[in-house]
DNA sequence: TCCATATTTCCATTTTTATAGAAATATTGG
DNA sequence: CCAATATTTCTATAAAAATGGAAATATGGA
Protein backbone atom coordinates (compact mmCIF):
# COMPACT_ATOMS: atom_id res chain seq x y z
CA UNK A 1 0.00 0.00 0.00
CA UNK A 2 0.95 3.36 -0.57
CA UNK A 3 1.76 6.24 1.72
CA UNK A 4 -1.56 8.60 -0.55
CA UNK A 5 -4.06 5.55 -0.39
CA UNK A 6 -3.36 5.19 3.09
CA UNK A 7 -4.09 8.92 3.90
CA UNK A 8 -7.41 8.33 1.33
CA UNK A 9 -8.13 5.30 3.59
CA UNK A 10 -7.37 6.55 6.84
CA UNK A 11 -9.46 9.87 5.81
CA UNK A 12 -12.22 7.77 4.99
CA UNK A 13 -12.69 6.54 8.42
CA UNK A 14 -11.58 9.46 10.03
CA UNK A 15 -14.90 10.99 10.68
CA UNK A 16 -18.01 10.24 12.88
CA UNK A 17 -20.80 9.42 10.78
CA UNK A 18 -17.98 7.56 8.34
CA UNK A 19 -16.52 5.33 11.07
CA UNK A 20 -20.02 4.36 11.92
CA UNK A 21 -21.17 3.25 8.88
CA UNK A 22 -17.88 1.10 8.50
CA UNK A 23 -18.28 -0.12 11.84
CA UNK A 24 -22.48 -0.94 11.13
CA UNK A 25 -21.32 -2.85 8.15
CA UNK A 26 -18.10 -4.64 9.17
CA UNK A 27 -20.91 -6.10 12.15
CA UNK A 28 -22.84 -6.87 9.45
CA UNK A 29 -20.84 -8.76 7.54
CA UNK A 30 -20.24 -9.62 3.72
CA UNK A 31 -23.88 -9.72 3.16
CA UNK A 32 -24.04 -6.10 4.14
CA UNK A 33 -27.00 -3.73 4.74
CA UNK A 34 -29.27 -1.52 2.35
CA UNK A 35 -28.96 2.63 2.16
CA UNK A 36 -32.02 3.33 3.66
CA UNK A 37 -31.27 0.36 6.71
CA UNK A 38 -28.04 2.46 7.31
CA UNK A 39 -29.83 5.91 7.21
CA UNK A 40 -32.23 4.58 9.32
CA UNK A 41 -29.67 2.74 12.05
CA UNK A 42 -27.74 6.28 12.46
CA UNK A 43 -30.08 8.77 11.37
CA UNK A 44 -28.60 10.55 8.82
CA UNK A 45 -30.29 12.35 6.04
CA UNK A 46 -29.82 10.52 2.25
CA UNK A 47 -27.99 13.63 0.97
CA UNK A 48 -25.24 13.58 3.67
CA UNK A 49 -25.55 9.86 3.82
CA UNK A 50 -24.83 9.28 0.12
CA UNK A 51 -22.08 11.46 0.20
CA UNK A 52 -20.14 9.49 3.16
CA UNK A 53 -20.95 6.03 0.81
CA UNK A 54 -18.81 7.40 -1.72
CA UNK A 55 -16.06 8.68 0.44
CA UNK A 56 -15.70 5.37 1.86
CA UNK A 57 -16.07 3.50 -1.61
CA UNK A 58 -14.05 5.83 -2.98
CA UNK A 59 -11.66 4.41 -0.89
CA UNK A 60 -12.07 1.01 -1.12
CA UNK A 61 -13.28 0.42 2.26
CA UNK A 62 -16.68 -0.49 1.18
CA UNK A 63 -18.23 -1.93 -1.92
CA UNK A 64 -21.72 -1.91 -3.57
CA UNK A 65 -23.93 -4.14 -4.96
CA UNK A 66 -27.01 -4.01 -6.71
CA UNK A 67 -30.35 -5.81 -5.79
CA UNK A 68 -33.19 -5.57 -7.49
CA UNK A 69 -33.88 -1.59 -6.58
CA UNK A 70 -31.73 -1.70 -2.89
CA UNK A 71 -28.44 -1.17 -2.92
CA UNK A 72 -26.11 -3.10 -0.55
CA UNK A 73 -23.11 -1.92 1.02
CA UNK A 74 -20.77 -4.73 2.34
CA UNK A 75 -17.09 -3.80 4.25
CA UNK A 76 -14.52 -4.72 2.03
CA UNK A 77 -11.95 -6.57 4.77
CA UNK A 78 -9.10 -6.94 2.53
CA UNK A 79 -8.53 -3.27 2.43
CA UNK A 80 -9.21 -2.86 6.10
CA UNK A 81 -6.02 -5.43 6.72
CA UNK A 82 -3.84 -3.61 3.92
CA UNK A 83 -4.26 -0.72 6.12
CA UNK A 84 -3.52 -2.30 9.20
CA UNK A 85 -0.68 -3.98 8.14
CA UNK A 86 0.78 -0.41 6.41
CA UNK A 87 0.78 1.06 9.66
CA UNK A 88 2.68 -1.77 11.50
CA UNK A 89 5.23 -1.82 8.49
CA UNK A 90 8.65 -1.85 9.21
CA UNK A 91 8.17 -1.25 13.19
CA UNK A 92 11.35 -0.25 15.06
CA UNK A 93 13.22 -0.71 11.45
CA UNK A 94 12.26 -4.28 11.43
CA UNK A 95 14.39 -5.51 14.59
CA UNK A 96 11.73 -7.88 16.65
CA UNK A 97 10.63 -5.84 19.76
CA UNK A 98 8.33 -6.28 22.73
CA UNK A 99 6.36 -3.26 22.61
CA UNK A 100 2.95 -3.46 22.86
CA UNK A 101 2.34 -6.75 21.59
CA UNK A 102 -1.07 -7.49 20.50
CA UNK A 103 -1.27 -7.94 16.30
CA UNK A 104 1.36 -10.17 15.20
CA UNK A 105 -0.18 -12.07 12.54
CA UNK A 106 0.57 -9.40 9.96
CA UNK A 107 4.67 -9.64 10.13
CA UNK A 108 5.13 -6.51 12.58
CA UNK A 109 7.20 -6.81 14.81
CA UNK A 110 4.87 -5.13 17.80
CA UNK B 1 -11.88 2.72 22.65
CA UNK B 2 -14.17 4.92 22.60
CA UNK B 3 -15.70 5.77 18.99
CA UNK B 4 -14.66 8.77 19.73
CA UNK B 5 -11.04 8.48 20.64
CA UNK B 6 -10.73 6.24 17.70
CA UNK B 7 -11.78 9.52 15.27
CA UNK B 8 -9.34 11.63 16.92
CA UNK B 9 -6.51 8.76 16.35
CA UNK B 10 -7.37 8.14 12.65
CA UNK B 11 -7.55 12.01 12.04
CA UNK B 12 -4.29 12.50 13.39
CA UNK B 13 -3.21 9.72 10.74
CA UNK B 14 -5.10 10.88 8.15
CA UNK B 15 -2.50 14.05 6.95
CA UNK B 16 0.55 13.35 4.41
CA UNK B 17 2.58 14.95 6.75
CA UNK B 18 1.48 13.63 9.85
CA UNK B 19 1.53 10.03 8.48
CA UNK B 20 5.02 10.64 7.75
CA UNK B 21 6.29 11.69 10.92
CA UNK B 22 4.50 8.35 12.51
CA UNK B 23 5.53 6.35 10.47
CA UNK B 24 9.39 7.49 10.49
CA UNK B 25 9.17 6.90 13.96
CA UNK B 26 7.58 3.41 14.24
CA UNK B 27 10.49 2.93 12.24
CA UNK B 28 13.17 4.84 14.76
CA UNK B 29 11.76 2.68 17.21
CA UNK B 30 11.31 3.25 21.43
CA UNK B 31 14.66 5.86 21.04
CA UNK B 32 12.93 7.38 19.06
CA UNK B 33 14.03 11.19 17.28
CA UNK B 34 14.12 14.92 17.82
CA UNK B 35 12.00 17.23 16.40
CA UNK B 36 14.82 18.77 14.31
CA UNK B 37 15.89 15.88 12.98
CA UNK B 38 12.45 14.75 12.19
CA UNK B 39 12.01 18.15 10.58
CA UNK B 40 15.28 18.05 8.16
CA UNK B 41 14.07 14.75 7.12
CA UNK B 42 11.04 14.57 5.73
CA UNK B 43 11.48 18.78 4.72
CA UNK B 44 8.68 20.67 7.05
CA UNK B 45 8.54 24.15 8.16
CA UNK B 46 8.93 24.33 11.79
CA UNK B 47 5.73 25.92 12.58
CA UNK B 48 3.95 23.52 10.80
CA UNK B 49 5.75 20.40 12.20
CA UNK B 50 5.44 21.75 15.62
CA UNK B 51 1.07 22.20 14.77
CA UNK B 52 1.33 18.28 13.39
CA UNK B 53 3.71 16.76 16.53
CA UNK B 54 0.91 18.23 18.77
CA UNK B 55 -2.05 16.72 16.92
CA UNK B 56 -0.55 13.31 16.94
CA UNK B 57 0.74 13.92 20.66
CA UNK B 58 -2.74 14.62 21.40
CA UNK B 59 -3.91 11.74 20.08
CA UNK B 60 -1.94 9.84 22.15
CA UNK B 61 -0.11 8.60 19.23
CA UNK B 62 3.40 9.91 20.02
CA UNK B 63 4.80 11.13 23.04
CA UNK B 64 7.09 13.66 23.73
CA UNK B 65 10.56 12.86 26.01
CA UNK B 66 12.99 16.13 27.44
CA UNK B 67 16.39 15.22 26.73
CA UNK B 68 19.46 17.98 27.28
CA UNK B 69 18.10 20.69 25.19
CA UNK B 70 16.18 18.67 22.65
CA UNK B 71 12.62 16.76 22.75
CA UNK B 72 12.55 13.29 21.57
CA UNK B 73 9.67 12.56 20.05
CA UNK B 74 8.67 8.01 19.89
CA UNK B 75 5.72 6.27 18.30
CA UNK B 76 3.53 4.99 20.96
CA UNK B 77 2.86 1.47 19.94
CA UNK B 78 0.12 0.61 22.20
CA UNK B 79 -2.34 3.32 20.77
CA UNK B 80 -1.58 2.07 17.28
CA UNK B 81 -2.70 -1.62 18.48
CA UNK B 82 -5.85 0.02 20.25
CA UNK B 83 -7.15 1.40 17.33
CA UNK B 84 -6.27 -1.96 15.02
CA UNK B 85 -8.08 -3.66 17.39
CA UNK B 86 -11.29 -1.42 17.54
CA UNK B 87 -11.49 -1.54 14.06
CA UNK B 88 -11.62 -5.06 13.41
CA UNK B 89 -13.97 -5.71 16.66
CA UNK B 90 -17.01 -7.49 16.21
CA UNK B 91 -16.28 -8.26 12.76
CA UNK B 92 -19.27 -10.01 11.34
CA UNK B 93 -21.46 -9.95 14.07
CA UNK B 94 -18.61 -11.87 15.71
CA UNK B 95 -19.20 -15.48 13.75
CA UNK B 96 -15.63 -16.54 12.91
CA UNK B 97 -15.51 -15.95 9.02
CA UNK B 98 -12.44 -16.57 6.22
CA UNK B 99 -12.42 -13.04 4.84
CA UNK B 100 -9.00 -12.14 3.83
CA UNK B 101 -7.72 -13.33 7.11
CA UNK B 102 -4.35 -11.34 7.79
CA UNK B 103 -4.62 -10.19 11.38
CA UNK B 104 -6.10 -12.21 13.65
CA UNK B 105 -3.63 -12.16 17.28
CA UNK B 106 -6.53 -9.29 18.57
CA UNK B 107 -9.27 -11.48 18.49
CA UNK B 108 -10.41 -10.26 15.13
CA UNK B 109 -12.45 -13.29 13.07
CA UNK B 110 -11.05 -12.16 9.76
C1' DT C 1 -46.14 3.00 -19.54
C1' DC C 2 -46.75 5.09 -15.13
C1' DC C 3 -46.06 5.37 -10.26
C1' DA C 4 -43.75 4.69 -6.02
C1' DT C 5 -39.65 4.24 -3.81
C1' DA C 6 -34.41 4.15 -3.44
C1' DT C 7 -30.47 6.56 -4.07
C1' DT C 8 -27.62 10.11 -5.91
C1' DT C 9 -26.29 14.74 -7.65
C1' DC C 10 -26.42 19.75 -7.36
C1' DC C 11 -25.84 23.69 -4.71
C1' DA C 12 -24.89 27.01 -1.17
C1' DT C 13 -23.40 27.52 3.43
C1' DT C 14 -20.80 26.66 7.49
C1' DT C 15 -17.04 24.58 9.83
C1' DT C 16 -12.64 22.63 10.17
C1' DT C 17 -7.87 21.99 8.85
C1' DA C 18 -3.19 23.11 6.92
C1' DT C 19 0.39 26.38 6.15
C1' DA C 20 4.30 29.21 7.43
C1' DG C 21 6.43 33.89 8.78
C1' DA C 22 7.54 36.21 12.76
C1' DA C 23 7.80 36.54 17.53
C1' DA C 24 7.99 34.33 21.98
C1' DT C 25 9.56 30.84 25.16
C1' DA C 26 12.63 27.41 27.10
C1' DT C 27 16.90 25.07 28.03
C1' DT C 28 21.66 24.76 28.85
C1' DG C 29 26.54 25.32 27.97
C1' DG C 30 29.99 28.83 28.68
C1' DC D 1 23.90 35.98 33.50
C1' DC D 2 24.41 35.74 28.54
C1' DA D 3 24.31 33.72 24.13
C1' DA D 4 23.06 30.15 21.20
C1' DT D 5 20.02 26.89 19.71
C1' DA D 6 15.54 24.14 19.96
C1' DT D 7 10.89 24.27 19.91
C1' DT D 8 6.44 26.34 20.36
C1' DT D 9 2.80 29.89 20.07
C1' DC D 10 0.57 33.69 17.64
C1' DT D 11 -1.61 35.27 13.68
C1' DA D 12 -3.44 35.52 9.26
C1' DT D 13 -4.55 33.25 5.05
C1' DA D 14 -5.70 29.65 1.99
C1' DA D 15 -7.71 25.20 1.16
C1' DA D 16 -10.63 21.27 2.13
C1' DA D 17 -14.53 18.87 4.19
C1' DA D 18 -19.34 18.30 6.17
C1' DT D 19 -24.14 19.32 5.95
C1' DG D 20 -28.83 18.98 4.15
C1' DG D 21 -32.75 20.86 1.11
C1' DA D 22 -34.35 20.32 -3.34
C1' DA D 23 -34.18 18.36 -7.69
C1' DA D 24 -32.67 14.61 -10.69
C1' DT D 25 -32.05 9.81 -11.80
C1' DA D 26 -32.76 4.87 -11.63
C1' DT D 27 -35.26 0.60 -10.81
C1' DG D 28 -39.00 -2.54 -10.67
C1' DG D 29 -43.91 -3.63 -9.65
C1' DA D 30 -48.64 -2.93 -11.26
Amino acid sequence: MESKAAVLTLSALAQDTRLAIFRLLVTAGPAGLVVGRIGETLGVAPATLSFHLKELTHAGLITARQESRFIHYSANYAAMNELLAFLTENCCGGMPCGVASTVQANGACC
